[in-house]
DNA sequence: ACTTAATTAGTAATGATTCCTATTATTATT
DNA sequence: AATAATAATAGGAATCATTACTAATTAAGT
């Protein structure tokens, strides 16, 4: 994989923000470093990064969502304000539990928790 | 919401298999009993099935899949098959620890484990 | 039977993502 | 520095899942 300003622009993005961007927030942003970047460019070079283990892919819903933090971390998923919060719990139970109880091999847990954020106090009630 | 073939069928379907079916498979299903039944009229359908509660929708990977499983319950996708299988395993500990340490309203955990059923033995190594 | 509105089939439209291809840019080699 | 080999790009077409639209049909209450 050979140096292209598009990647490093893609991935400088990337590694910018908390938010869990998806291909075209960050294509948005990139037009701005090079103005006629294209989407395809985005999504080959985010592959490519994941591919590379430089980011990894969220899939919230039917969007993919993309985030620089490869720390092994899980994610709230505000149903108010719809962003995808960083919250690091790691239940290394869960792995030993389902290897014990199943004998599945494990190579990972996603957890997503559904709920609602700190900016929503005082609302429900 | 009144009576309507379809959406009996479409039921009826999706209660009759474990394997998280998604909307075209229900769609082929479906012809057999209703032969021009639109895939418009599946998904119409499928969405009114989850607003009343009878069925839930999971999210793998981009793709909607429809469970007629209300049990909270957690799954298992096996990156051998593809297959999305049920597991009961529910930490309620993690509502609870999300709740401590964050203050979050938690309304949902979603969690699949991804890893390799038992269909696949003595495959690695 | 008559009326009303929910539901449908069929098709067009959308949104996200991937694919295609002629051109451009990077990198290694002279 | 020029040359060659080929990875990467822009732009657009294509695909895939899903939703929206609409005239015709149908369930259900009177
Ligand atoms: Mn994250
Ligand atoms: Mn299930
Ligand atoms: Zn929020
Ligand atoms: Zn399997």
């Amino acid at each position: 994989m050979r140096f292209s300003h598009q990647r490093e622009s893609i991935q400088s993005i990337v590694y910018s923000t908390n938010s869990h961007p998806t291909a075209d927030w960050v294509f948005q942003k990139a037009k701005k470093v090079v103005p006629n970047i294209s989407l395809g460019t985005v999504y080959r070079n985010l592959k490519q990064l994941e591919d590379v283990g430089l980011i990894k892919t969220i899939y919230d819903g039917n969007i993919a969502r993309y985030d620089w933090n490869q720390a092994p971390h899980d994610h709230l998923k505000c149903k108010e304000c719809g962003e995808l919060i960083d919250i690091e719990l790691i239940d290394d139970d869960v792995r030993r539990k389902v290897k014990n109880k199943y004998q599945f091999e494990v190579d990972d847990v996603k957890m997503v928790i559904i709920g609602t954020c700190h900016k929503h106090k005082n609302k429900g009630k």
